[in-house]
DNA sequence: GTCTATACGTAGATAGAC
DNA sequence: GTCTATCTACGTATAGAC
């Protein structure tokens, strides 16, 4: 009877809330905890992320925080949600624009660096994160949707071996945009010019 | 709340190792105690990583893992020296031997997919390390010499800006290969050439 | 439904035996 | 000089009060 008490540990992360955000107050109090765990976790990173911090800094009590949140990994799984919607947002509204290929893509980078150069030190954690994470259905649904739609343009602009071309605009992006707020920049349209000369020259090549 | 507990703590990480491998056998030990480091990273991660873990994967126990070692944070910033260093050795000879600019990137960007490619994971997980870790003398000092060591080739071939362009194409490429590496690639030569599309895409637009 | 208090497990680090 | 045993601290998660 007694040993019944530490069956096998089932490991099992969930990562969906507890409670959907249905109440105008419930959705403030998720705000608030979720703002305060960016916060520290652009302050100390992924190992000074803790619930307990994030609740205390989000002025609520660690119960209240559980109902929403059944642990950290939960809190990180909704701010990777969050991010990759509001990028796929912008992303798919231009893509589905129609227009030159060099048009679309220069509004795409002027999207991506807006939205990575904001806060870059959090992106950064959250990708990681995003790695370690078995990341969840909506997200890896998210991040399918974005890769989709930059595939879907150059397709339709009869670039060759969309897939993987693709992949490499994305990584050569990032890479750039990361490296740039690491480095404490803040000019987004210079950032813009360079990342679009790395982009358009891959592609000319290729052309 | 209740008084301070917690408060005063000092928070200093020590990343040196306390011996240095002069024996041999030290030197064996510590190359094991670092390799089991190593794996553990790559399977799981820098939250996965611990003392006690690394100590039996590697087959010491934790008393002596901690001559060598004073913490978790000396695994990472040896590991991120080694990778450093061996990386910087082959880049360093490249950026002396002079010849054309496209020839000496050509051969670089071999380096560096050669060097990544290896263990996309660990060098991942080491990357993200370096920047949560305040790092150390050392490790910063071969980063500079790398930044530095691009940046003289750019010089001699009298490319503008080239603080600003040899950090760009090392983010190109980092980004790059780290994706082809995560994305499962295993094809170096492919990945090279599209590394260099990008690289020389970049430039030719600058110059 | 929000808080306080606490039990539990895990990891870090050391002291002392051999 | 290496190992075993252990102490301490911290973070997770829950139970029960209000």
């Amino acid at each position: 009877m007694a040993a019944d008490k530490a069956s096998a540990t089932p490991e099992k992360p969930r990562l969906q809330a507890r409670k959907q955000p249905l109440q105008s107050r419930s959705a403030a109090t998720v705000g608030v905890i979720l703002e305060a765990a960016a916060r520290i976790l652009e302050e100390r990173g992924l190992t000074g992320l803790n619930t307990n911090l994030v609740a205390q800094r989000a002025g609520v009590s660690i119960g209240s925080l559980y109902q929403y949140f059944p642990g950290k990994e939960a809190l990180l799984a909704a701010l990777i949600r969050d991010a990759r919607a509001g990028l796929l947002e912008a992303v798919q509204q231009i893509c589905t624009q129609g227009g030159l290929l060099s048009t679309q893509l220069r509004v795409l980078i002027r999207a991506a660096v807006h939205h990575q150069l904001h806060r870059p030190q959090l992106m950064r954690h959250l990708e990681y994160a995003e790695l370690m994470l078995p990341l969840d259905q909506e997200s890896a649904a998210l991040n399918d949707a974005l890769l989709n739609a930059l595939q879907g343009v150059l397709m339709a602009h009869a670039v060759q071996e969309a897939e993987v071309t693709a992949r490499d605009l994305i990584a050569i992006s990032r890479g750039m945009i990361d490296s740039a707020g690491l480095a404490g920049e803040s000019d987004a349209a210079t950032l813009e010019n360079r990342v679009w000369r790395a982009v358009s020259g891959y592609l000319s090549c290729a052309v």
